[in-house]
DNA sequence: TGCGTTTCTCAGAGAAATCACAGCTTGGGG
DNA sequence: CCCCAAGCTGTGATTTCTCTGAGAAACGCA
């Protein structure tokens, strides 16, 4: 089931409408932290762990609806935290986090069974699409929910990757997309170029701040482009997004 | 009885509109956690066993619509296993795990009956779509449905393994196949690489990514070749196929 | 065993995306 | 009305991703 916040924001929510219950598990407290932050954002119940057997327990106890998992645990490998986890929530979707580099190694499966994965560093937009997807077919959340993102004119399929503004297809660029659909999650609100950098942009970006003006610009051109403008600037604040009427 | 979920993904049910129930059977807890998981995807219920005798007393109490057999089990051989199931469930149809260099002619005896079998190692969509035949012969599930994926004017038989595009007769390998099926069965879906590897490659494959990269390449040169093109590149993101319009 | 087919690795070409930089434009406070 | 900070965007270097040809190895079948 979703339901539209009166920010605008719309949020997942269970079949009985209490909030989608996230287990995020790495050992490092800089990712737990930020993650956990980003989550709660969404409206989700967050409780994190630091190792394997501290995932196990809270995953018997807090019975999360989708489980964030790094594959590097100090005390147990990520298969075999995977493997308990599923002796109790046989059905609960995980996310996993690996290392860039790890990729190629002993991830074989781990996209199979509707599980998923994103690769350190991460964008947090990356892990929170990740994350609604798999709930959203998980069916924890209603499964008649879809995909598409709708502002004015303005459509975003987060499944097919397809934009459309008045019925026409607009190719974007993979960090294009991720911005757009940003912007597209928060209409009507006023997104500070910080804020942008931090969810769109992997953490570890150390780049000039000024991609985001740039990105900004890419974006007007493919979507306002001799339009009625949908992305406007509150100079000293930020940007947002409205229908153009 | 299918129904199409709002991914476009079709999903196969029992008459009565409840879940399909299937049983794995097998020693390797890997295994039976990677079938698992595959199949849970597949919206259908399973339960697993690691050895027949856990198996024959699984089947009397899940009492499942199909059953998925390793024919090395540690403690009786595959075919006492087989004849227990049997006395419990005559008709259910069984799929058969052997090992690649197993016996050929006695499996060939058994599948007879209707029953089918891969060989270890397998691949997700191979183990999946047996499964799907199987269960739609033994008459579990509404044997109106078909076995033919149709993407606009691209078509693919499963039973007889026969792909044409605008009528014109298609010759596959294998693996292009099996990779067809797989994005013919998700749609206007983005696909990563790595979940096209998860699915379509067997499970032990360890080799070079790009392989998927290449296996699309000949796609692409069998399937859309002097014509509008079906199969996209979404960059960073994978593949996915939709109608030509 | 031998031959055609299929699968897969490797590596280079080419295309596309990302981002830094810098100069230009704009808006609004004084 | 002027000026400065904030924002916009053209250019191009660099990096990353994708495609594909060539050939080696494995396979299947006669």
């Amino acid at each position: 089931m979703t339901t539209t916040s009166p920010q605008g924001r719309t949020e997942l929510l269970r079949p009985d409408g209490s909030p989608v219950r996230v287990l995020v598990v790495d050992d490092e407290l800089s990712i737990t932290e930020l993650l956990s932050m980003a989550l709660r954002y969404e409206g989700w119940q967050i409780r994190s762990a630091g190792d394997g057997h501290g995932a196990v327990q809270a995953a018997r106890e807090f019975r999360p609806d989708a489980v964030v998992l790094d594959m590097m645990l100090p005390d147990m490998d990520g298969l075999s935290v995977l493997g308990r986890l599923r002796r109790d929530l046989p059905d609960v979707p995980v996310l996993f986090l690996t290392a860039k580099d790890a990729v190629e190694d002993r991830i074989a499966g781990l996209t199979a069974g509707g599980d998923d994965y994103v690769t350190k560093p991460f964008s947090l937009e990356e892990v929170v699409a990740r994350l609604r997807g798999l709930i959203r077919r998980s069916g924890a959340a209603d499964r008649r929910s879809d995909s598409v993102l709708v502002v004015g004119d303005l459509t975003l399929d987060e499944d097919s990757h397809e934009v459309t503004r008045g019925g026409d297809g607009i190719h974007l660029t993979a960090t294009e997309f991720e911005l757009l659909r940003f912007l597209m999650r928060n209409p009507r609100r006023v997104l500070s170029k910080a804020q942008i950098l931090d969810r769109v942009w992997s953490y570890d970006f150390g780049g000039q701040a000024n991609v985001v003006e740039l990105y900004i610009s890419y974006l007007r051109r493919k979507i306002d482009a001799g339009r009625e403008p949908m992305i406007h600037t509150r100079r000293g604040a930020g940007y947002l997004i409205k229908p153009a009427a």
